[in-house]
DNA sequence: CATCAGCTAGT
DNA sequence: ACTAGC
DNA sequence: GATG
């Protein structure tokens, strides 16, 4: 706090800052140290210091008379909290200490007081000075400057996180802590991560300055010229044994790759039948292309995997009939591996292989043979030379907002992505999104530069698609990253993998495939489907069915929709499925804005005659502005606080029925269990009547008492990757989000089963308090 | 190696 | 329990 | 399939 610099400034830090309490006390020698600790030691069989703040008071003393070699955080002012009394115990938590100490706990402060940040008791932390507005010191500045005050939660178990409320209340002299209002704009709540990050980070530049035998202090002078041509020439040799050491690997690789098949070759020729022995599976260096792709029990055709089949010196495919295994002992025994001699020497085998299989798209065989050939890193390599990659993986502001299961950026304020060197670039593209005033600039638009790539990425998923788990987070994976690229700016053809691994959900298997759809507009994978495959897919469109369903249909005979339609019986599908298929048609087809508005207020206009209290609102993919949707989705609630306090009971039952009888209602796929209940819910087939050219459509329709209504929006708003991930942050908060509410003091086993159900959050009235209480951004319905 | 939302309905 | 769907 |  003595440093020098405008009045405001320290006006926030001194009131943020401890009441000078460590520094003023007499140091003690080291010797005295050690000895009190020994002391204490003894006379308490607990730990010499059961708190954060005894802990730091000691440090404060003992580490600031060592010289310190790296002060990184120099100015930092950190506060450490730790929770975990209030998580274990919560009804017992006001008997148990605060911020109590933990072996865990004690590395990381030592980590930062080491690194000369300012460490401040939980209890002595004093929130800033009120008066001090961000309009007269801008909160990022304040941060850059170090003016900031960071509050750093002890995170045990990544799958029990503290609540913002619960860090809080481990703040200030109090027992009941701080209010979320007093902190302001100059406290952060940031991860661990961040402390260790900045010690990463800048941890490097007096490394450097040591290697050169300068002085590593932090005030050092500037590098003459000889020190900077030294610093230069390090760097190329550096540079140089990178290059030899991946060639070296890369050798390395293909000679294991070349061991392996030779082996099997071996094996092969020994149990005589040369032609279709299989067993290709079982080679060692695993392509970044995915065996999982395949379903059980199925191959992969021959040119599928790098490395296996068309690599230099692997020669040709043993599966492949026309190979002699003879010649491809003797062209990969060369060693050179070159393209070009690769290319020379059996261009029939490969064309064939691949060429067949692939269905020739122009640049698709070449790309998967120059993948093959080169391997990923070489071909980032040479990329690298080409200046058009960097600026362009800088996200669109919509997807800072909504990297995967983020749609809520931890604890609120910006917090963990306070990473100096990104600050400015993220900040930025943020504002664009509040100030952007057109609402269909931040969405995901379906004529993106990227359509193709995602629409590639979602048929890869429907592939993956299963009852199996593991399939199903694959489908996931799949589905969640072709969401992310339709917000991408332009990948380019030349896209770097690595550049796309540094994307937060994308790794390396398939970043592999976006750079080969990117280059090729498809994927191998896509092109080499077998008959069921083809089959299940076209079927799994029928609304009821799904892979299993439509893979059991298939292997009972059945080659298209149209074959189900004929006789559908025969392959026992249910009363829902059967509708379903019967307007197969019409339910392929999105529906228009404009029609769902019709829709829905003809469908009101009935709910009004009935009962003009209960509230009808349209949801889903509508409430999030969407053009086009492909379903209706209506909420049907009552305000009970008013008036009688008479609920929406049976209104369900009698709006459907006057559904039927006014021809909007077709059929019903699904009904509620009980039709009078609050939350029934109803799933049937509609159209607009009167009207020989309306198409049927899919229709919802929920029921919400009264005071369900803010979970019920957050879960029928969507969408459903919205909703599981902000479902799972609650979780890992302690909490649980249903559509009905959101419960805290939730416990559960080990295995995040639950073992009770919590008890409802108190005082939500809106949306908006629980995106408050878990800390998410609030977001309107059409950002989503 | 564990984790990845939480629920309803039909068979 | 499995499948499909929101 | 991606992440911690
Ligand atoms: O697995 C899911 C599917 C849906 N929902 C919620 C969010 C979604 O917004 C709402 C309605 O579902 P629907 O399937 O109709 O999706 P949508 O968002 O309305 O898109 P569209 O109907 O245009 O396909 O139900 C979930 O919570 N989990
Ligand atoms: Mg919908």
């Amino acid at each position: 706090s003595a440093r020098s610099s405008p009045a405001r400034a320290s006006k926030v830090a001194a009131a943020a800052t401890v009441k000078g309490k460590g520094r003023a006390k007499a140091r003690l020698s080291l010797e005295q140290e050690v000895d009190r600790v020994l002391k204490l030691r003894k006379t308490k069989l607990t730990d010499p210091f059961p708190t954060v703040a005894e802990l730091v008071a000691h440090l404060v003393q003992f580490t600031s008379a060592q010289p310190n070699a790296k002060r990184c955080l120099e100015g930092c002012r950190i506060v450490f909290v730790n929770t975990e009394h209030w998580s274990s115990a919560p009804s017992t938590s006001a008997k148990l200490t605060r911020n109590p100490m933990d072996e865990g706990l004690r590395l990381c402060l030592t980590v930062a007081i080491r690194h000369g940040a300012t460490l401040i008791p939980p209890e002595e932390f004093v929130a800033p000075d009120p008066s001090v507005s961000p309009d007269q010191l801008d909160p990022d500045q304040a941060e850059a400057e170090g003016w900031t005050t960071h509050i750093v939660p002890y995170v045990l178990s990544q799958q029990r996180l503290p609540t913002y409320d619960q860090i809080l209340a481990c703040l200030g002299p109090d027992e009941g802590g701080i209010s979320r209002e007093q902190l302001g704009p100059f406290v952060k709540v940031v991860k661990y991560k961040w402390v260790a990050s900045c010690v990463e980070k800048r941890a490097k530049v007096p490394e450097t300055m040591y290697l050169l035998g300068g002085d590593f202090r932090q005030h050092a002078p500037p590098l003459t010229e000889q020190q900077k041509r030294a610093v230069k020439e390090r760097a190329q040799r550096m540079e140089v044994q990178a290059k030899q050491a991946e060639q070296a690997r890369v050798a390395k690789t293909k000679l294991r790759a070349r061991a392996g098949k030779d082996a099997l070759e071996a094996e092969d020729s020994g149990s005589d039948h040369g032609s279709n022995g299989g067993g290709e599976d079982e080679v060692e260096v695993v392509s970044p292309l995915g065996s999982q792709d395949w379903p059980e029990g199925e191959k992969p055709p021959a040119g599928y995997f790098a490395h296996q089949t068309a690599s230099p010196l692997g020669a040709a495919p043993d599966k492949h009939d026309t190979t002699r295994p003879g010649e491809q002992v003797g062209g990969g025994g060369s060693g050179g591996g070159v393209a070009v001699e690769a290319g020379e020497d059996e261009p029939e085998g490969q064309a064939v292989a691949a060429g067949a299989r692939f269905k020739s798209i122009p640049g698709l065989e070449q790309e998967v043979q120059f993948l093959n050939t080169y391997g990923q890193e070489v071909m980032d390599d040479v990329l690298e030379e080409t200046p058009r990659t960097a600026a362009l993986f800088e996200l669109d502001g919509m997807c800072i907002l909504d990297d995967d299961y983020d749609g809520d950026r931890d604890t609120g304020e910006g917090t963990d992505e306070s990473f100096d060197d990104e600050e400015p670039a993220k900040k930025k593209a943020k504002r664009s999104v509040w100030a952007c005033d057109d609402p269909e600039g931040s969405v995901a638009s379906r004529n993106g530069p990227n359509e193709n790539i995602a629409m590639v990425l979602e048929m890869m998923a429907d592939l993956a698609s299963s009852t199996t788990e593991k399939q199903q987070f694959r489908q996931r994976s799949y589905k969640k990253i072709a969401g992310m690229v339709r917000k991408m700016r332009e990948i380019p053809k030349e896209v770097r993998h690595k550049d796309l691994c540094a994307v937060h959900g994308i790794g390396k298997k398939t970043a592999s495939k976006i750079i080969e759809i990117a280059r090729t507009g498809t994927h191998r994978r896509l092109q080499c489907l077998t008959e069921t495959e083809r089959i299940a897919r076209e079927l799994s469109g029928v609304y009821g069915i799904g892979k299993a369903i439509a893979e059991k249909a298939a292997k009972a005979g059945a080659k298209s929709v149209a074959d189900l339609k004929r006789d559908p019986h025969k392959y026992g599908l249910s009363a829902a499925t059967i509708k379903g298929l019967e307007h197969y048609d019409d339910l392929c087809e999105r529906i228009p804005r404009a029609e769902v508005t019709e829709l829905y207020e003809s469908i009101k206009g009935l709910s009004d005659k009935i009962d003009p209290k209960v509230q009808i609102e349209c949801m889903g993919s509508y409430r999030r502005g969407a053009k086009s949707s492909g379903d209706i989705d209506l909420l049907v609630t009552r305000d009970t606080t008013s008036s009688t306090g008479k609920t929406h009971a049976g209104h369900i039952a009698k709006l459907w029925r006057a559904m039927e009888r006014a021809g909007i209602a077709v059929s019903t796929l699904s009904e509620p269990d009980q039709w009078h209940g609050l939350a029934a819910k109803v799933n049937g087939l509609c159209r607009l009547p009167d009207r020989a050219d309306a198409k049927v459509r899919r229709i919802d329709i929920l029921g919400v008492p009264w005071e369900e209504m803010p979970a019920a929006l957050i879960y029928f708003t969507g969408d459903d990757h919205f909703n599981r991930s902000i479902r799972l942050k609650a979780r890992k908060h302690g909490y649980r989000l249903n559509q009905r509410g959101l419960y805290e003091n939730v416990s559960r086993d080990r295995k995040g089963e639950k073992l009770t159900e919590g008890t409802l959050v108190l005082g939500i009235r809106t949306e908006r308090d629980i995106f408050k209480k878990l800390c998410v951004p609030w977001r309107e319905p059409t950002l989503r």
